[in-house]
RNA sequence: GUCCCCAUCGUCUAGUCGGCCUAGGACACAGCCCUUUCAAGGCUGCGACACGGGUUCGAAUCCCGUUGGGGACGCCA
């Protein structure tokens, strides 16, 4: 199976008709995967040859995508739209060989026909009235059709699905050029996998019905059909599949929401595929482990809440360095300049990990280490920036301007202190604190938001919260 | 409608050739513990082999059917 003169070489290829989507990074994924377990090439191929819909802006963004998931390719981009003379030289050949036709139905005679199979109960193809026609037809330029052999059938050994049988019958003679020329998709992909030599064609499920057709052309090329392997779709959490309707599909989009390049493989690899009971895979466990044939048949749902948690796992888990990476560009997207002052974003990684899921989340709650903040959470303001909190704070404002070394234990000790010798509870210093420290009632241990903010903005802070104090407790 | 495919907890899945499965793990959910906030962490609980027939000493695992779901049927890819 694995011969060790075959290279493997696989492709994904996205049509540039919108952003890439969850199912096709899976799919660019598994492909990936595939060629770098086994030594060989993964190709990236653009399919625009649908001029109509096709955009470079929706090429950039993919390409964008690929790079932020760090799905490098080996070459490529190759774009189809560069390949038309390729195309039609193959269109051509076929028509001398007999192995296609021009077509010169209309549209609306194609839409009659349609109409009346399904009436009959019947499967809509064309019925292949213009292979023998010997004369153009007037006014009508035509379009190239595939002979498709009418009798057998094809065989697909696919690496998930196992051995599926597709009747000729049931196909029809498909277009292959449009009535202005230009090739059609599964003309082109047949072209590119022969001409690329690809040896693995991993996609999506939505293809096995075309994998016949497309094996019918590359015989008739005299070429030899790679290894398909049809990997099962994704579905939203309605059962149906996944779309802009289910929440965020796109690639960029969860970078924006501030999930990690890894966390999002891990979860999509996870899809239908499973090693034992592991659920935490490093890029270099997955090369590894994963293997086409392992893939699952059936389709899975997307579960943005497993994704989530994986998302916080690797925050948790990975290297801080890496994690604020990242931060810095969240940070970046919420108008900060972590280089112009406050704390090193590292070190704010190291305190807020364990309680932001996502990156954005941890850049919006890390705000108050690098601008003031506007004003007080109301709640946490009501409920700790009142008159009982004015000592303890008059107190902690005195002893950290006293405080000679400024770490997280000796702050640490002047909150204790000040708590014992006010003979109060430690949460009755310490929330209020806190409050006055980051604007709310959530933070990173006390000891370390005092430490990261240092001494300067926490003296400015506490005058501020016991102005506050003063101004709004004040009866009237 | 026709053809193709699929079917284990709400979700992702484990389940090597049928016995070790009174079906395991993870997410989610619930409760408890820990606790200076929020978290994190620990423990416990809830929860599935779609249904019906076979085959067999024995089936989640094999066969058939039913039902349910998905996909394809385009001068889109």
């Amino acid at each position: 199976m694995d011969h060790p003169t075959m290279t493997v070489r696989t492709r994904f290829a996205p049509s540039p008709t919108g952003y890439l989507h969850i199912g096709g990074a899976r799919t660019a994924l598994f492909n990936w995967l595939y060629a770098r377990k086994h030594g060989g090439r993964f190709v990236l191929r653009i399919e625009d040859t649908d001029r109509e819909r096709s955009t470079t802006e929706s090429v950039n963004v993919i390409l964008e995508a690929m790079a932020w998931l760090g799905l490098d390719y080996d070459e490529g981009p190759v774009y189809q739209s560069e390949r038309f003379p390729r195309y039609r030289e193959v269109i051509q050949r076929l028509l001398e060989e007999g192995r296609a036709y021009y077509c010169y139905c209309t549209k609306e005679e194609l839409d009659e026909m349609r109409q009346a199979q399904m009436e009959r109960k019947q499967k809509p193809r064309y019925d292949g009235r213009c292979r023998h026609r010997k004369a153009p037809r007037e006014g009508v330029s035509p379009v190239v059709r595939f002979r498709n052999p009418d009798e057998g059938a094809v065989i697909i050994d696919d690496l998930v699905r196992g051995r599926v049988v597709f009747q000729n019958q049931e196909l029809d003679d498909l277009i292959i050029a449009r009535s202005d020329g230009t090739p059609t998709y599964n003309l082109t992909v047949v072209v590119d996998d022969l001409d690329m030599g690809m040896s693995h064609v991993i996609r999506g499920d939505d293809h096995l019905n075309n994998t016949p057709r497309q094996i019918n052309i590359m015989r008739a090329l005299g070429g030899e059909p790679p290894d398909y392997a049809h990997v099962p779709m994704i579905l939203g959490e309605d059962g149906a599949r996944l779309s802009k309707r289910h929440g965020a599909v796109s690639v960029l989009e969860y970078r924006d929401q501030g999930y990690l390049p890894e966390a999002l493989l891990n979860y999509l690899v996870r899809l239908g595929w499973a090693h034992g009971d592991q659920e935490v895979f490093s890029i270099d466990e997955m090369i590894e482990l994963f293997d086409i044939k392992d893939v699952n048949k059936s389709a899975s749902t997307f579960n943005p809440a497993k994704l989530l948690w994986l998302n916080h796992h690797y925050i948790m888990h990975s290297d801080p360095l890496h994690v604020a990476h990242h931060l810095r560009w969240h940070l970046g997207q919420l108008g900060i300049d972590p280089e112009a002052g406050g704390p090193d974003p590292v070190d704010v990684v190291a305190a807020q990990r364990e309680r932001c899921k996502t990156l954005r989340e941890m850049a919006e709650s890390s705000l108050f280490f690098y601008r003031d903040f506007e004003q007080y959470d109301e709640k946490a303001a009501k409920k700790n920036l009142k008159q009982a909190a004015l000592e303890p704070l008059k107190k902690l404002h005195q002893q950290f301007q006293a405080l000679q070394n400024w770490e997280p234990e000796s702050l640490h000790q002047v909150v204790l202190d000040t708590a014992q010798s006010l003979d109060l509870k430690l949460g009755k210093v310490a929330q209020p604190l806190r409050v006055a420290l980051s604007g709310g009632a959530v933070s990173p241990p006390i000891d370390v938001t005092l430490y990261l903010l240092g001494k300067e903005v926490v003296s400015a802070r506490l005058a501020r919260a016991i102005k506050y104090i003063e101004k709004n407790s004040s009866t009237p």
